[in-house]
DNA sequence: CCTGATGCCATA
DNA sequence: ATGGCATCAGGG
C-alpha cells in the first residue's frame, strides 16, 4: 500500500515514536522505501515501538548505530496536517510530541492487514412471506446503499432478532458471506429534507452555510431548546455536499445517543462513533475509514480530534463551555481550543455550541475573532421561565431541613396541577460532611485530602475524588467517642428524605450518576421521568444536561449560593452556566414555567444577572473583572503540578522553583504558590501546584520550558505543567 | 516507559 | 566471591 516514497532503501529516515523519547530517532529505510507520514514499526532497545517517518534522518548521527525499520504498516500515511497538529498541540501544551502522537495511534491492530467477518447482503430471492420484522430487515439493508452488513448491525437497524435474518437467508433472500473487516459506514444523504426551520433557525443556518468551505470560527448561541442542533446540523449537510468531513463533539457520551438518532432522522443514516465505550474492532474501522474519507460524520468525545480525517472540513463543538473538554490528567489540553487549531490547520470551519459560552469565547466573539450567531426565538411554543429569589435570610427552617416553606408551597401547587417539580442540589450522597460533636472531626479520605461524603443508600463513606469507600463507623476515629458522629449538610440522598416527609403522596426519583451503573439505567429513567411516570424529580449536575421532561413546570434550586463562594476564577461563570440550563428545564413544552432559587446573597452580581435575564449584563461584568486582574482571557495562566509520595520534598522543589524564577521575571511573569493542587493527593502521591500569571502576550511556553527544564527531579518526583488551568478549588 | 548495567552492601 | 536490590543511563 505504501511501497515505496521519497526515501530509498537503506536511505536514513527520522522517526517520531510512540515510545518515551522526546526526540526524533534516525532509522535505515527499509526494503521497498518509505515517505514521510509513513506509519512504521521500529526497534527501540529490546522492544519495537509503533512511530511515524516524520522527515530525514539526522545526518551527523553515527551510521554503525542505526538499525532499520522493521517495517512499513499497511495504513494510509499521515497527512501533512496531522503532523503539524500534533506539533503545534505538543508545543502550546508543553507536551512532549511521542505523548502527543500516542493519542493519535490508539486503534487496536493498527498495522495488522485487516481479518474477515461474516457480512449479509441482498439475495437473488424474493422472502416467502414479507412479515413486518423481514421488511424492517430488508429496509436496513437498503440504507447501507448495497454494501454488506454485519448480523449486529443489521439487529440493531432493523429492531429484528437475529434469527429472522438465518431466515431470510435459508430462503436466499440475503446471502451471507465472509468479508473483510472495516467496511464502509451507510451514506449519509445531505440533501434529504430537514425539519423545517424557524425564520431564526434558517438565518442561522444560512450564515454557516456561507461560512463553509474554509477556516472560520462561529459561536452559535441560543438558549435550551432553541434548536441549536438543528442549525449545526445544516452546517454538517453543507460539509457533506462539498464531498469534506465533519466531527461534532459532545462532553459526554450519555448525550451521543439522542443525537445519533437526529442525525439518523436528518441524513437517513446513523453517523461514526468514538468514545472510550465502542468496542476496539469499531474503533478500528472508523479509524480506517476516517483515514480513507469513508466516515463522513464522526460524534465522539474528546479524543476524536486526534482522528486521522483525510479531509476534515467542520468541527463542531457541542455544550462548548462544558469543563469535561479539558483533560485533567495525562495529556493536558483543552478540546475546544485544539479543534480550533486542528480546524484551522485544516482549512475547516469551527461552530461553539452553547446557550451559556465560556468567557473566552464571549471574549473571541465581542473581539470580532470568532463570528457570533444567536438564536433568539425558541423553537415551539414554550418560553423561558420566570425567575425569582428566595431569601433564605427571611425564611425560616428547622435545623437539618433545606427546603424553604416557600419552595413547598410552589411544590404543592405543581402536585395539584399534576405537573412535575425539580429539586437541584448539585451534591451527591446523604451528607457532605460527617463530623464528630465530641472532637469536632471530620471523617477524611485516608488517600486524598477530601472529606468522605456519606451515602446512606450504599450504608458507606466515599471520597468522591478517587472513589475510595469505607463503612461509616460507630466510634470517632480521632477521639473514640462512640454514637456523637453527625451528619452535617444535604445531599440528594438527605433531600429524597425530607421531600418524603413533606410530601408523602408524590412519586420522586433521584437522578444523580452515582445510583446508575449503567448509562442504559439512566436513559431508561430520564424516559420514565419524561413520560410523567414522576411528580417530584431530585437531581444533581445531570439534570443540567440536555434533557426535555414537558410536565416540568418548577424548578427549585436549593442552594444558588453553591460555587459562589471560594477562590475559583470561573465560580461565577460555572454557576450563571449551570442556573441558566437548570433553568432551561422548565417549562420547555407548551406550559410556562417558573424557577426559584434559594439563595443567602440575593444581591449578588451573579444571581441578579441571572434573575434579571441580562446575560450579557453578566458577561460584561465578569469580563471587567478578569480584566482588571489580568486574569484569562485577558491574561495567561499556567500550572505547574509537582507530586511525590514525599510532601516535604515536594514543597521544598516548589519552594525552590518559586525563589528562582528569573526566567518568568524577564517576561513579566509572576508566581503564586507552591499550594496543595485542586486535588491534594492522589493515589498516595502527594500534589503542590505553583500558578503562573503573565500577560496576554509573552511568550509563556517558552518562558516555562526554560524554567523547568535545568531542574533534575529527584527520583519518584514528577512535574507536570498545565496550560490554562480550568480547576482552582 | 523498559531494560540492562552498575555499584554498594550483606552474606557465605 | 556472590547474590540482592536500588539507582541510573541509554535507547537511533
Amino acid at each position: 500500500m505504501n511501497a515505496g516514497g521519497e526515501f530509498g532503501e537503506g536511505a536514513a529516515v527520522g522517526v517520531l515514536t510512540t515510545g518515551p523519547l522526546d526526540r526524533i530517532l534516525t532509522y535505515l529505510a527499509p526494503a521497498g522505501g518509505c515517505g514521510t507520514g509513513d506509519f512504521v514499526e521500529v526497534p527501540l532497545g529490546p522492544r519495537r515501538v509503533v512511530g511515524v517517518v516524520w522527515g530525514p534522518g539526522e545526518a551527523g548521527f553515527d551510521a554503525a548505530r542505526l538499525r532499520p525499520v522493521a517495517r512499513v504498516l499497511d495504513t494510509p500515511p499521515m497527512r501533512p496536517e496531522l503532523r503539524e497538529f500534533l506539533a503545534r498541540a505538543a508545543a502550546y501544551t508543553l507536551t512532549p510530541l511521542p505523548l502527543m502522537l500516542r493519542l493519535a495511534t490508539r486503534t487496536p491492530a493498527l498495522g495488522e492487514p485487516p481479518g474477515s467477518r461474516r457480512v449479509y447482503r441482498r439475495g437473488p430471492a424474493e422472502p416467502a412471506r414479507l412479515t413486518e420484522a423481514r421488511a424492517r430487515v430488508l429496509d436496513a439493508l437498503e440504507a447501507w446503499g448495497g454494501a454488506a452488513v454485519t448480523l449486529a448491525e443489521l439487529v440493531r437497524e432493523s429492531g429484528a432478532t437475529a434469527s429472522v435474518v438465518k431466515g431470510l437467508v435459508a430462503q436466499g433472500a440475503l446471502i451471507e458471506e465472509e468479508a473483510p473487516r472495516d467496511l464502509p459506514y451507510p451514506r449519509l444523504d445531505p440533501d434529504r429534507p430537514g425539519h423545517a426551520l424557524s425564520p431564526g433557525q434558517a438565518a442561522a443556518a444560512a450564515a454557516l452555510r456561507a461560512a463553509a468551505g474554509r477556516y472560520s470560527t462561529t459561536l452559535l448561541k441560543g438558549v435550551t431548546g432553541s434548536g441549536k442542533t438543528e442549525v449545526y446540523l445544516e452546517a454538517v449537510a453543507e460539509c457533506l455536499r462539498r464531498g469534506r468531513q465533519a466531527l461534532v463533539l459532545m462532553p459526554e457520551i450519555a448525550l451521543t445517543q439522542g443525537f445519533l438518532a437526529r442525525v439518523e432522522d436528518r441524513f437517513g443514516a446513523r453517523p461514526a462513533e468514538w468514545h472510550s465505550g465502542v468496542t476496539s474492532t469499531e474503533r478500528r474501522r472508523l479509524w480506517r475509514m476516517a483515514a480513507e474519507g469513508q466516515a463522513q460524520l464522526v460524534v465522539g468525545a474528546r479524543s476524536a480530534l486526534f482522528l486521522p480525517f483525510r479531509d476534515l472540513g467542520l468541527v463542531v463543538v457541542d455544550e462548548e463551555h462544558d469543563p469535561s473538554y479539558k483533560q485533567e490528567d495525562g495529556v493536558l489540553y483543552n478540546a475546544r481550543d485544539m479543534a480550533v487549531l486542528r480546524a484551522s490547520l485544516a482549512d475547516a470551519q469551527v461552530i461553539l455550541s452553547s446557550a451559556t459560552p465560556s468567557l473566552e469565547t464571549w471574549a473571541n466573539a465581542a473581539a470580532g475573532k470568532y463570528a457570533r450567531l444567536d438564536l433568539a426565538d425558541r423553537f415551539g411554543p414554550a418560553v423561558l421561565p420566570g425567575m425569582r429569589a428566595i431569601d433564605m435570610r427571611a425564611e425560616r427552617l428547622a435545623p437539618g431541613r433545606w427546603i424553604s416553606p416557600a419552595l413547598v408551597r410552589a411544590v404543592e401547587a405543581r402536585l395539584a396541577a399534576g405537573e412535575q417539580s425539580l429539586l437541584f442540589l448539585n451534591r451527591r450522597g446523604y451528607a457532605p460532611v460527617t463530623l464528630c460533636r465530641a472532637c469536632g472531626h471530620q471523617i477524611g479520605c485516608d488517600h486524598c485530602d477530601a472529606r468522605m461524603v456519606e451515602h446512606r443508600f450504599l450504608k458507606r463513606l466515599v471520597c468522591h475524588q478517587c472513589g475510595e469507600t469505607k463503612p461509616v463507623p460507630e466510634a470517632c476515629p480521632n477521639c473514640g467517642a462512640a454514637g456523637r458522629l453527625a451528619a452535617v449538610g444535604p445531599g440528594v440522598e438527605r433531600l429524597a428524605e425530607e421531600v418524603a416527609a413533606l410530601f408523602p403522596q408524590a412519586r420522586v426519583r433521584v437522578l444523580s450518576s452515582d445510583l446508575f451503573g449503567t448509562a442504559r439505567a439512566l436513559r431508561a429513567e430520564i424516559a420514565a421521568i419524561a413520560a410523567g411516570e414522576a411528580d417530584i424529580v431530585i437531581g444533581t449536575q445531570l439534570v443540567a444536561k440536555g434533557h426535555n421532561f414537558p410536565l416540568l413546570t418548577l424548578v427549585g434550586v436549593i442552594d444558588a449560593d453553591l460555587g459562589l463562594q471560594g477562590s475559583d476564577l470561573r465560580a461565577a461563570e460555572r454557576t450563571f452556566q449551570l442556573l441558566r440550563q437548570v433553568a432551561g428545564r422548565a417549562g420547555r413544552a407548551e406550559r410556562p414555567g417558573l424557577a426559584l432559587l434559594q439563595t443567602f446573597q440575593p444581591d449578588h452580581p451573579v444571581i441578579r444577572a441571572i434573575l434579571g435575564g441580562d446575560e450579557e449584563a453578566f458577561w460584561r461584568a465578569e469580563a471587567r473583572e478578569r480584566e482588571a486582574l489580568g486574569m484569562p482571557p485577558y491574561g495567561r495562566l499556567a500550572g505547574v503540578i509537582l507530586s511525590s509520595p514525599d510532601l516535604q520534598a515536594v514543597f521544598d522543589l516548589g519552594n525552590r522553583l518559586a525563589r528562582e524564577d528569573a526566567a518568568l521575571r524577564r517576561i513579566g511573569a509572576q508566581v503564586f504558590g507552591p499550594a496543595p493542587a485542586p486535588i491534594a493527593r492522589i493515589r498516595g502521591r502527594h500534589r503542590v501546584r505553583l500558578l503562573v500569571k503573565a500577560p496576554r502576550a509573552a511568550p509563556l511556553q517558552t518562558a516555562l520550558a526554560e524554567w523547568t527544564a535545568r531542574l533534575r527531579l529527584p527520583a519518584n518526583l514528577r512535574l507536570a505543567i498545565d496550560i490554562d488551568p480550568q480547576s482552582f478549588l
